[in-house]
DNA sequence: CGCCGCATTGACGTTCGTCAAGTCTAGTGG
DNA sequence: CCACTAGACTTGACGAACGTCAATGCGGCG
C-alpha cells in the first residue's frame, strides 16, 4: 500500500482540474522570456481575483516583486520582523506559529499553495509570528505598498484583498470552536477533512495524502500532545477509518470521519 | 466593597483620556441639529483613522449611514444573513459567536465601545456568526461598498481597515494560544487582563470591573465548561488575587495574574 | 413574597497529559 | 551495499486536570 503516495504535494497532482506544476523552471533557462506574471501563472485562480480584462491582468503582474525560494526548515519571516510584504505560495507547504513570552508555542495554521501568508503583520508594521517552510518552497513577493496602490486602482484587487483577510478570519473562527469545544477525535477527524479537502481542490487525491508536519506540529495545532495524536491515528486504523504508515495517510471511510466531526443526534 | 462598580460600561468613566459619552441623546430632540458624524464623534480616536484633515473628515462622515439601537439578547447579526455593512460599537457590549452543525457553540469574541463587528462577513456576504447584544446598545452602520468606495480615495481610510482586519487576525492567533497552550487558571488570568486593559483604554478603571457576560460565556471563550470558570475565580478569591461578587470583580494583585499567565522560569 | 436564572460547591468519572520504554525510518558515511 | 544514528513515531502505565451530575445558595424582578 501506499506505493503511489509517496509523490509530493508540490508534484503533478492525480487530477488537475487547476494545473499546480510551475512553469517557473523556464525562468532560469531564459531569464527575459517569462517574466514573473500573475497572468500566466497556474495558480491565478487561487490566490488573484477572477474576471479581469486584459489591462487589469497586466497591471496585476505587477504586484509580485520577485519570488523566493526558502528551503525546508527556513523560515520566510519571523515574530518581530519588520512587515513589508504579503506572500503568496506557489510551491511548498508552511506553517505559522505564534509564541508566549514563556516559550509555549502554538501553530496557527499550515498553509499551501495558492494560499497567502503575511496578513498578522500589517497592524503593527511587524510580524506576530513565524512562517516556516516544511518542505522546499517558493513564493511570490507582493509588497504591501503596492498592493494598496493598486487596489485603489482596481476595484477587483480591493475586493479580492478584503475576502483574503476575511476569509482568515472565518477560517480562525472556525479552529477556535475546534479547540474550544471538540474532543481529540473530532479535533483530528476534522483537521484530516481540512487538508484532504484542501488538497482536493488543488487536483489532488480525495482519499489519500502524504501529510507534511510532525505529530507534534499536528498536535500544536489541535491543542493536544503528540502522543494523544498517534493515540487517536492508531484508534481510527483500529475502526478501519483510515490507513496509517508514517505520514502516509489513506482515508478509507469519509463519511465515518463526518460523523466524528459532527455526531449526529438520533433521538 | 463595589459601591462603586455598579456603574455600566456606558456611563461616564472613572477618569476619562477619551470620553464615551455619547452625545447621540441629542439627535433625537433636535433631528436636523447634529448628523450622524465621525467627525463630532468621541470615539473616533478609537473606531477610525488619526490624522486627517478637515475635507477627509468630512467625507470619512459619509461611511456611517445610520445609527441602531440593539436591545440587550437581541442580535446586531446572525450567521446566515446576508452581509452588507461593518458596525462600529458607539455604546454596548457584544459578543459574537459561531455553531457547529450539531449545535456545540463558542463565543468567539466580546466587543465594546469603539471596536468593530461583522468582518466575518465579506468573504461570502453572508455572515458566519451571531453578534449578540449582552446590554443594551447602539452600532454605526457603515455599508461596506461605502468604506470600499471610500477607501479608494482616502489612503488614510484603507490603511485603517486593512489594520482593523489585520488586528482581529492576530486577536485570533492570541485566542487560539490560549484555547490550545494554556490551562484554566491561566486561561481566566488572560481573560480577566485583557478585558480591564481594554475598559482602561477607554477611561473605566484599571483595577474594578463588571462583567457583562455569564460563566457559561466566558467558558465558552476559553474552552472551558461554566463550573470550571467559577472554581477558578473561587480559587483567584482563596489566593487573595480578586474580589469578586458575581459578576463584580476588582483585580487586586495584577502582577500575580501576570504571573499566571507567563510563569517564571526561575532556574 | 416567591419564582427563575445564574452562580457556587461537592463528589465522582473521563479524557488527556506525563513519563518511560521501545520501534521504525530516512539519511549518512564507511 | 550495509551499518549506524538521530529524529520521529508508537504504545503502555499512571496521574492530574477538567467535565459531569447534582444539590444548594443568592439576587433581581414581577
Amino acid at each position: 500500500m501506499f506505493d503511489e503516495a509517496t509523490k509530493t504535494h508540490s508534484a503533478v497532482p492525480v487530477h488537475a482540474p487547476i494545473a499546480i506544476k510551475p512553469a517557473g523552471e523556464l525562468v532560469d533557462m531564459h531569464p527575459h522570456a517569462i517574466k514573473v506574471a500573475c497572468s500566466n501563472c497556474n495558480l491565478r485562480e487561487l490566490c488573484m481575483p477572477l474576471g479581469l480584462n486584459q489591462a487589469e491582468l497586466d497591471r496585476i503582474d505587477d504586484v509580485v516583486a520577485s519570488r523566493r525560494k526558502i528551503k525546508r526548515g527556513a523560515t520566510l519571516f519571523r515574530n518581530g520582523e519588520k512587515f513589508s510584504s504579503l506572500y503568496a505560495i506557489r510551491t511548498g507547504f508552511f506553517k505559522t506559529c505564534v509564541a508566549s513570552e514563556d516559550g509555549r508555542d502554538q501553530v496557527t495554521g499550515f498553509q499551501m499553495a495558492g494560499e497567502i501568508v503575511g496578513l498578522d503583520g500589517i497592524v503593527n508594521e511587524h510580524h506576530t509570528c513565524d512562517a516556516v517552510a516544511l518542505e522546499d518552497a517558493e513564493v511570490c513577493v507582493m509588497p504591501f505598498e503596492r498592493i494598496e496602490e493598486l487596489s485603489r486602482e482596481v476595484t477587483a484587487l480591493q475586493r479580492h484583498v478584503h475576502k483574503i483577510m476575511s476569509r482568515e478570519i472565518v477560517r480562525e473562527n472556525g479552529v477556535m470552536l475546534l479547540l474550544g469545544s471538540m474532543r481529540a477525535e473530532e479535533r483530528l477527524a476534522a483537521f484530516l477533512l481540512n487538508l484532504v479537502q484542501r488538497l482536493h481542490a488543488r487536483g489532488f487525491s480525495q482519499s489519500e495524502l502524504v501529510l507534511r508536519m510532525t505529530r507534534e506540529e499536528i498536535g500544536s495545532y489541535l491543542g493536544l500532545k503528540l502522543e494523544t495524536v498517534s493515540r487517536t491515528f492508531s484508534k481510527f486504523v483500529e475502526d478501519g477509518i483510515v490507513e496509517v504508515k508514517q505520514r502516509h495517510v489513506r482515508i478509507l471511510n469519509t463519511d465515518s470521519l463526518k460523523d466524528i466531526v459532527n455526531p449526529k443526534v438520533c433521538d
